[in-house]
DNA sequence: ATAGGGTTAG
C-alpha cells in the first residue's frame, strides 16, 4: 500500500482556474501602460528588480514596462519576468507569456515545468518535458531533476525511470542534485532498493543526499533503516544534521514507536538549536503522541510559538487517539479564534476525534457545517471517516448506505479500501454478518486487504455464533492460498522491545493476572457508563489461530478507540493500542512491566518495521 | 536566469 498520501499534491486537478489553462486570454488590456521607458541601461535594473518580486501588481507593471522598451522580444530579461509570474504562482500568465516568446530556451523551459509542479500541476510539467525534443530544446542538469522531481510528485515510478535511462545515456547521473531526486523519486515511489542503489553510486553527497535517503526509509515504514542511516551519517559526516534531517529522523522514531530513540534525538535536536523550528516541533508532539506520551506532545506541541495549520490539526488527531476528545475540540476552536483556516486534513482529523470520542452527532452536525460555511468538498477520506463514526457507534445502517452511495474509481481502490475495511470492521464489532459479508466481498474483489477481510468475515461468523461458517471460511483460505502475517503487539519497556502475539501461550506466563486484570479494566468501563456489546471474549480455536489477526471483542472499547485488549485461550496478552493513557491504564502498564521484565525474552523486533503507526506505549515511570 | 530534502488522517 502507499504509504504516501498523494492527495496531497493534487495530482487530479484539472481546474486551472482563470477560464481554463488553453483558453489563451490576451493579457494587454489588464497591464497598466507605464510611463517610465525603459532602456538598455535600466535593464540590468529591471532585472534585478523582478529578482525577488512576489507581488503580482508590481510584476505587471514590469510586464508593461518590459513590452514598451522593446526588449520583449528578448529570452533574457523574458525569462526573469516568466520566473517572477512563477514565483506569483500566476501559470495562465507564466504559461502565455511563454507561448509569446520568439526563442524561449531551456531556461524558459525549465522555468514554467518548476512552476508547474509547484502549483501542484506535475502532469503539466511532464507534458512540457515530453515536448521538449520537438523544439529541439535539449534538457540539462536542471531540467532533469525538475522532470524527476515532477515524477516523485506523483509518485509514478514507470515515468521516473524513462527520465532516469536519459540521465544516465547523458552522463547526468554524476550530478549531485540530479541524483539526489532520483533517490527522492524513488523513496516516494516505494522502491528503496532503486532509491539504494543510486545513493552508493553516488561519488559525493551532501546533506540533503543523506536527508532524502533517510526519508526515504522513514516515509516507507522503515523506521530501523532510516535509525541505521543517521547514525552511519553522523559516523561518517563531519557537519552536525539540520533541521530538514532531524525532522525526518524523529519521524522514523514515531514511526517505530520507540520512545528510546526519539528522546535521544530529540536531545540532538536541542543540542542543534532546532527545538523552535515548527516541522521539527511538530514532529515530536507527533512522535511523542505515537509513543504514548501524550503529555510531552502536547508540551512539545505548545512550545510552538504560532502554530500554522499542520501542528493544530496533527495535536487535535494525537489527542483524539489518547481519548482527549475535549482536548481536540478545545484545539479546534482556538484554531479558528486565531484565524487560522482549518484545511481538509484538519476535518479529517476532527471528524477522526468525533468519531473515536463516540460523538457522533457532533461530528455529523460538523460535516454539514464544514459544507456550508467552509465550502469543503468532501472526498473519498472524509466518507471513510464518517462510515468509521457511525460503524463504531453500531449505526451500522447509515453506515452501510453510505458506503453504498459512494462510487470508487478504479485508480483509488487503495482509499476505497479503507472505506470498506471500515465497514467490515465495523460490522464485526457489531456481528453484522450480512454487512461483514458484503464488505469483504468488495474487498476481495478489489483484490485490496484480502487476508484480514477473510479473518475478519471468519471472526464476524464467530461473534454471531456461527462456527460452521466461521471455519468454512479458514478452509477456503487454505483453499484459495491466502494467509494472514500473525498479529501482534508490542511494548516497549526500558528501552527494549517486547512482542506478543496473539494465542501465543508460551509469551504469557501470568496470564491468570493479566485475564483478572482485563476483566477488571472492562467493569470498571460498564461502570463509566459504556454500555452494549459482549463483554466476554470470544475465540475461534482453530490451530490457525496463532496466524491471526487479534481478536478482541469487548466492544465497547473498540469502539470508544479505547484499546484492544486480547485473547485468552490462547490465553493472551495486553494490546495496547490506542489505550487511554490517562485513566486506568497506568495499572495494565505496571502489571505489563513487571511480567516481561522479569519473564520475557526479547523478540527480533526488526521484523515489525512494517508497522508504521506504532503504538507500542511507554512512559518514563517504567 | 532555471534544479534536490522536513511536519498532519486512515
Amino acid at each position: 500500500m502507499a504509504v504516501r498520501d498523494l492527495d496531497t499534491h493534487r495530482t487530479n486537478r484539472v481546474d486551472l482556474g482563470e477560464g481554463g489553462l488553453w483558453v489563451t486570454k490576451p493579457l494587454s488590456p489588464d497591464i497598466k501602460k507605464s510611463s517610465i521607458p525603459v532602456t538598455s541601461d535600466t535593464n540590468t535594473q529591471f532585472i534585478q528588480q523582478l529578482q525577488d518580486a512576489k507581488d503580482l501588481n508590481f510584476v505587471l507593471s514590469s510586464h508593461s514596462k518590459l513590452l514598451k522598451s522593446g526588449f520583449s522580444n528578448q529570452t533574457f530579461p523574458t525569462n526573469h519576468l516568466l520566473n517572477a509570474y512563477v514565483r506569483c504562482q500566476n501559470m495562465r500568465r507564466a504559461h502565455q507569456l511563454f507561448d509569446e516568446m520568439p526563442e524561449p530556451n531551456i531556461v524558459s523551459w525549465t522555468s514554467l515545468m518548476g512552476g508547474y509542479i509547484a502549483a501542484g500541476y506535475p502532469m503539466m510539467a511532464l507534458s512540457l518535458f515530453a515536448e521538449m525534443p520537438k523544439d529541439f530544446i535539449v534538457p540539462n542538469a536542471f531540467t532533469l531533476s525538475t522532470a524527476i522531481n515532477a515524477c516523485a510528485f506523483l509518485a509514478d515510478v514507470n515515468a521516473g525511470k524513462v527520465v532516469h535511462a536519459y540521465i544516465e545515456m547523458h552522463g547526468y547521473q554524476k550530478n549531485l542534485v540530479v541524483c539526489t531526486s532520483l533517490i527522492d523519486m524513488y523513496g516516494k515511489s516505494n522502491d528503496l532498493v532503486a532509491a539504494r542503489r543510486v545513493f552508493d553510486s553516488m561519488l559525493e553527497r551532501n546533506l540533503v543526499s543523506w536527508t532524502s535517503m533517510i526519508n526515504g526509509y522513514a516515509q516507507n515504514a522503515r523506521g530501523y533503516d532510516a535509525l541505521e542511516l543517521f547514525k552511519e551519517f553522523n559516523r561518517i559526516q563531519p557537519e552536525p544534521p539540520n533541521k530538514f534531517m532531524l525532522a525526518c529522523v524523529v519521524n522514523a522514531c514515531a514511526s517505530l514507536g520507540r520512545l528510546v530513540y526519539g528522546r535521544a534525538t530529540h536531545a540532538v535536536i536541542v543540542k542543534g538549536g532546532h527545538e523552535s523550528n515548527e516541522v521539527v516541533a511538530c514532529g515530536l508532539a507527533d512522535m511523542y503522541a505515537k509513543c504514548g506520551c501524550i503529555e510531552f506532545s502536547l508540551k512539545a506541541f505548545r512550545s510552538i510559538r504560532n502554530p500554522s495549520v499542520v501542528p493544530y490539526t496533527s495535536m487535535i488527531v494525537s489527542a483524539a487517539k489518547h481519548g482527549l476528545g475535549e482536548v481536540s475540540f478545545d484545539l479546534f476552536e482556538e484554531m479558528i479564534c486565531k484565524g487560522i483556516r482549518p484545511n481538509h486534513v484538519t476535518f479529517l482529523g476532527i471528524l477522526y476525534a468525533c468519531s473515536h470520542c463516540g460523538l457522533v452527532d457532533k461530528g455529523l452536525d460538523l460535516l454539514t457545517w464544514m459544507q456550508t460555511r467552509h465550502g469543503v468538498v468532501l472526498d473519498l477520506k472524509h466518507h471513510t471517516c464518517v462510515v468509521d463514526m457511525l460503524g463504531r457507534r453500531g449505526r451500522l445502517d447509515e453506515a452501510y448506505r453510505l458506503a453504498k452511495s459512494i462510487v470508487i474509481q478504479k485508480c483509488h481502490e487503495i482509499e476505497g479500501a479503507l472505506l470498506w475495511g471500515a465497514l467490515l470492521s465495523a460490522s464485526r464489532l457489531h456481528g453484522r454478518l450480512e454487512i461483514a459479508a458484503e464488505a469483504s466481498k468488495w474487498l476481495v474483489e478489489a483484490g485490496q486487504q484480502v487476508d484480514s477481510a477473510y479473518v475478519t468475515l471468519s471472526n464476524t461468523c464467530a461473534v454471531a455464533g456461527n462456527w460452521d461458517d466461521s471455519q468454512r471460511i479458514r478452509s477456503q483460505m487454505k483453499h484459495v492460498g491466502v494467509s494472514k502475517e500473525p498479529g501482534c503487539s508490542w511494548v516497549e519497556v526500558k528501552g527494549s522491545v517486547y512482542v506478543f502475539y496473539a494465542r501465543d501461550v508460551s509469551s504469557c506466563p501470568r496470564s491468570d493476572e493479566v485475564l483478572s486484570l482485563l476483566k477488571d479494566l472492562g467493569e470498571r468501563m460498564k461502570e463509566r457508563g459504556y454500555v452494549g456489546g459482549s463483554s466476554g471474549s470470544v475465540f475461534v480455536d482453530v490451530e490457525d489461530e496463532a496466524k491471526e489477526e487479534m481478536v478482541s471483542l469487548h466492544s465497547e472499547r473498540l469502539a470508544l478507540g479505547f484499546g484492544l485488549l486480547s485473547i485468552p485461550r490462547g490465553e493472551t496478552i495486553i494490546i495496547m493500542k490506542n489505550l487511554r493513557m490517562c485513566r486506568d491504564c497506568h495499572e495494565a502498564f505496571k502489571l505489563i512491566s513487571s511480567i516481561v521484565e522479569r519473564d520475557f525474552v526479547v523478540r527480533d523486533v526488526n521484523r515489525f518495521h512494517h508497522f508504521r503507526n506504532g503504538s507500542c506505549t511507554c512512559r518514563d515511570y517504567w
